[in-house]
DNA sequence: CCTTCCAGATACTAACGGTATCTGGAATAG
DNA sequence: CTATTCCAGATACCGTTAGTATCTGGAAGG
């Protein structure tokens, strides 16, 4: 325990950072080739380890995934915030988050991992329960955005904006799933039905 | 070559069956368990039969999904093409599609599995081009009905007919996703976008 | 300085998709 | 009717992977 921690390498601090190191890898490669087309074996190595540091840091697959979903959304969501606190119109808000969502959904890596592990989650109630909570977290931070534009430009909506966060993450989650197999599948809609859920004509 | 078929239980019948009663156990089995959490050791077994069979009927396990998936797609379209024959006001037509996509989206195995093959396809271009093949031939199922309905009461669109089928099957998609993960998910905004995409008021 | 402890390495198992090979009996030729 | 061919399905095997059990080197702590 030195007062003064110069160049206090811990125990602890090692292994904050070998999990980290892991969890940067293991979004790298889920990323680039899906989870179950990455073996723990391939993550260890390309981080430096042995699997030994996967299991010693990890309960298992799923919960590194979970970890690595979380630093994912972490940065997902400061986006998201910065795209609506950069702006000040509606809009220039709204086209700020087409173009996001346009991003996202174009090269869907992100999107097909959120599914494809929500289909490993589906084997087990406790990985399902963490996931749907993340997802629950998620559709609040939409409907809270929603509430804001809503609120802020005094537009009409014909559901509760819970509901209109409901739909816009579904139709997320399924175009994403259908762009991963098929490029050419029409994007644009996702655009199109938020401004029509908000009541605003079509742009 | 006998004349009169009688009994002829030829070789190409017997295999027709076996590959028929292969499909059959992969599909209830795939189903209930989901297409990774299912062996082809097991649906051999279950069918009967030994692993050859299957190697012998299908390329791999994602040929024997596919034919799966064929089977399954057969019996929903003359479900909802059936839905619409039996009704003739716009209103019940739409009450009884809302229905039957209510009852997929409620219990959510057939989307579910869906969803989770799109995945593995994803590792192939030749599957997924195969699976991007019958979503094709599906949105263009759902479009044409769009079509009926929209000419049928003269009811205004504000996007195409094949992207509001792209809409209400992306939805469909993560609806069905979501739903197999958190029994708590809303699915009654699926019927409300309808009714929305289609220029009608809520119901 | 010596003991304790644990992050990570090593060595193993079971399960799975897939391949190579074999075989019994139906199909066909003579 | 007999002999030969052929192939659907069985059997035996392989490589890969998630997960487990065990070991070890060096930091933590007395």
């Amino acid at each position: 325990m030195t007062a003064i921690p110069e160049r206090a390498v811990t125990r602890a601090e090692r292994q904050a950072q070998t999990r980290g190191t892991l969890i940067k890898v293991a979004r790298r490669l889920f990323l680039a080739d899906g989870y179950a087309a990455t073996s723990l074996d391939r993550v260890a190595l390309e981080a430096g380890f042995s699997k030994g540091a996967v299991y010693s840091n990890f309960k298992n697959k799923e919960e590194l995934c979970l970890a690595v979903l979380d630093s994912i959304h972490e940065r997902q969501i400061e986006e998201v915030v910065a795209a609506f606190r950069d702006h000040e119109t509606l809009d220039e808000r709204l086209e700020a988050f087409s173009a996001w969502a346009r991003e996202r959904l174009g090269r869907p890596r992100w999107t097909a991992l959120e599914v494809e592990f929500g289909s490993v989650a589906r084997q087990s109630p406790y990985v399902a329960s963490e996931l749907a909570k993340r997802h629950t977290q998620v559709r609040g931070a939409i409907a809270a955005l929603i509430d804001v534009v809503v609120e802020d430009a005094g537009v009409q909506i014909s559901m509760t904006s819970e509901q209109a966060a409901t739909v816009l993450l579904s139709l997320g989650i399924g175009l994403g799933a259908q762009r991963s197999l098929d490029p050419t599948i029409d994007v644009s809609v996702f655009a199109a039905t938020m401004r029509q859920l908000i009541g605003l004509p079509p742009h």
